[in-house]
RNA sequence: GGUCCGGUAGUUCAGUUUGGUUAGAAUGCCGGCCUGUCACGCCGGAGGUCGCGAGUUCGAGUCUCGUCCGGACCGCCA
């Protein structure tokens, strides 16, 4: 037998018994007459303790051992004298009268520890072992722990899981796919899913009224520190609802996660943002609202005052940063530089100091008296003390750098705890957006999504102001999830392809098997997906879904550990009838 | 497709601005001492293709060009 407890089971009521221990060496200290070492599971680390109770044979076997070996023992459960009130087994430490090394290991190339010393590279590269670190098992528990909590909770709820096919087609709309050749059908190619969207749709029409399914979808796009190729998805789709059947579900499921997961209550319903709101009120769709500083928008108020940066911009807008009117010259300035920078993409920043005394300082002191800046005070809820930092320019990108120069003072004010959850529905989106590069409007969300009752005469002489029953689900400013109230008569659907510039024949073929089942009494049905390794690492306080993924990819797409993507043999690329561009036949 | 940052001991990094004696630190590793440690402590030691290739120079970790690898971002990602 291996063991008669785990590593992180043994407490004050064991001493006394004989127990079974076996796992990895995590570190050995000698004392000279006596020797620690600390043995490692998934469960927990427990001290083992060899003095002159231990036999010869089991201290002969001392000097051989090294970090990471696997040793099994056995021996009495003991009260120790000096306990460890950080460690869950502190207070015991197991004496071992028989020890066997069940595997020898290398040294490894980085320390196995909670602060480790490794690169992120060289953990990619030994992905197992960066695995072993309780920082990342914490995570995948974590991870596991969201997923069966998902399904008891819509298993409850009389959801379904239904897989889905993996080798689809490809569509030309939203991100490119990535292309799997087929064998038995020499140049014809299968899709990776980008995500189960007209799988779930036809589940609907097939009858399955409240499905769901934890499913990895695939993008063929460029990597960032947040995204993957392969990236999991929690899918769902239900029929014979609105809009607010589909919100008020999914929020029960959100505040179970919150309350089971990460032992977070949340009383409150969820607040709901229009789109338009959230834009003018946080400059994003995806507003982080653990933090106030809402965005006001000042541009009547200071225009034709003889300031031209303000008398020429489309928007003026400002936020006011609590008790920032001691900012120095240089803090100003680095706000300045945060502000210009090309990603947030402001040309200046203005700012008024509203002084603890009443007072005000700006940087446009020559332009307004004090009664003016009274009244911009009073728009930005600034009081005595606050700093208002104000930006001008065109509304759409001066409202997206306010929502940035927001996030960068949340930051610096401690506003954003990690702790904390915040989240919210962001509602009403637009149904269409126009691409200038290809000169025709393109689907919000997606083609499937269907416009608002009041708003679907609009489709033909004013697609840009219609809205979608379209909602996103947004905690601590990162978009978790998003879906819409489908559209589901044949009609409808043709419409929107129509809207989009998709003719009639490219619909047929690459959508006629979703337009052919609208033909046979198709349910009204709505659904959501959210990015499970997202909502994973949000839930977890932490920015990176990297660390809530098991065996995660870098920024190129490639898999340090196995080193993937390779070359395939020329006898493949012969079966698949394909041959490189570049001439060499590879391997 | 583009921009930026990095690559020096097993590991994490300093050294590159201003080219010049034997390339440092911490940690890990090895040896010695140590009977209550838990990031144990103390003493000693080993450990380097300065990513790779070319060039400039009397001389290159340091400057130039190329290249490979890693990271961040823009475009892109409904």
């Amino acid at each position: 037998m291996y063991r008669t407890h785990t590593c992180g089971a043994l407490r004050m009521e064991h001493v006394g018994n004989r127990v079974t221990l076996t796992g990895w060496v995590q570190r050995i200290r000698e004392l000279g007459g006596m020797t620690f070492i600390t043995l490692r599971d998934r469960y927990g680390i427990t001290q083992l303790v060899f003095d002159e109770h231990a036999p010869k044979a089991v201290t002969d076997l001392l000097p051989e051992l090294g970090r990471e070996f696997i040793i099994r023992v056995s021996g009495q459960v003991r009260e120790r004298s000096s306990k460890n009130p950080a460690m869950p087994t502190g207070d015991i430490e197991v004496s071992p009268d028989e020890m066997e090394v069940v595997n020898r290991s290398e040294l490894p190339p980085f320390l196995i520890e909670n602060e480790t010393d490794g690169g992120e590279e060289l953990r990619m590269r030994y992905r197992y072992l960066d695995l072993r670190r309780q920082v990342l098992r914490d995570n995948m528990m974590l991870r596991h722990r969201m997923a069966q909590e998902i399904r008891t909770y819509l298993d409850q709820h009389a959801f379904v899981e239904v897989e889905t096919p993996f080798l689809i087609k490809s569509t030309p709309e939203g991100a490119r796919d990535f292309v799997v050749p087929s064998r038995m059908n020499p140049g014809e190619f299968y899709a990776l899913p980008q995500s189960p969207q007209t799988f779930k749709q036809l589940l609907m029409i097939g009858g399955y009224d409240r499905y769901f399914q934890i499913v990895r979808c695939f993008r063929d796009e460029d990597l960032r520190a947040d995204r993957q190729p392969e990236f999991t998805q929690l899918d769902c789709e239900m029929a014979f609802v609105d809009q607010e059947d589909v919100l008020n579900t999914f929020e029960g499921l959100a505040k179970h996660l919150f309350q089971v997961v990460a032992h977070y209550d949340y009383q409150d319903r969820f607040p709901r943002i229009t789109y338009d709101d959230a834009i003018g009120l946080y400059g994003t769709d995806k507003p982080d609202l653990r933090f106030g500083m809402k965005i006001a928008d000042i541009t009547r108020e200071v225009q034709g005052q003889g300031f031209k940066v303000f008398d020429q911009a489309e928007y003026i807008g400002g936020i006011c940063a609590q008790g920032c009117a001691d900012y120095s010259r240089k803090q100003l300035d680095q706000l300045t530089e945060f502000v210009q920078r090309p990603q947030v993409g402001a040309k200046g920043l203005v700012y008024v100091k509203y002084n603890s005394d009443g007072s005000f300082k700006s940087s446009v002191d020559k332009f307004f008296d004090p009664d003016r800046f009274q009244q911009w005070a009073r728009l930005m809820n600034a009081q005595p003390g606050d700093l208002m930092l104000i930006l001008a320019g065109a509304r759409e990108q001066t409202l997206s750098a306010l929502g940035m120069l927001r996030l960068e003072m949340g930051s610096r004010l401690g506003l954003r705890d990690p702790e904390k959850f915040a989240p919210a529905w962001i509602v009403d989106f637009p149904l269409f957006e126009w691409d200038p590069d290809q000169q025709r409007y393109t689907a919000m969300h997606h083609p499937f999504t269907s416009p608002k009752d009041e708003d679907v005469g609009l489709i033909d002489k004013d697609p840009a102001n219609m809205r979608a029953n379209a909602y996103d689900f947004v905690i601590n400013g990162v978009e978790i999830g998003g879906g819409s109230v489908r559209i589901h008569t044949r009609e409808m659907q043709e419409k929107m392809f129509e809207a989009l510039g998709i003719s009639k024949s490219e619909a047929q073929e690459q959508f006629g098997f979703l337009l052919n089942a609208f033909r046979y009494g198709a349910p009204p049905h709505g659904g959501i997906a959210f990015g499970f390794d997202r909502w994973c690492a949000v839930m977890g306080g932490s920015d990176s879904i990297r660390d809530y993924i098991a065996f995660p990819k870098n920024n190129a797409g490639r898999d340090l550990m196995i080193n993937s993507p390779a070359p395939i043999s020329k006898e493949q690329l012969r079966e698949l009838q394909i041959k490189l561009a570049n001439g060499s036949d590879t391997g």
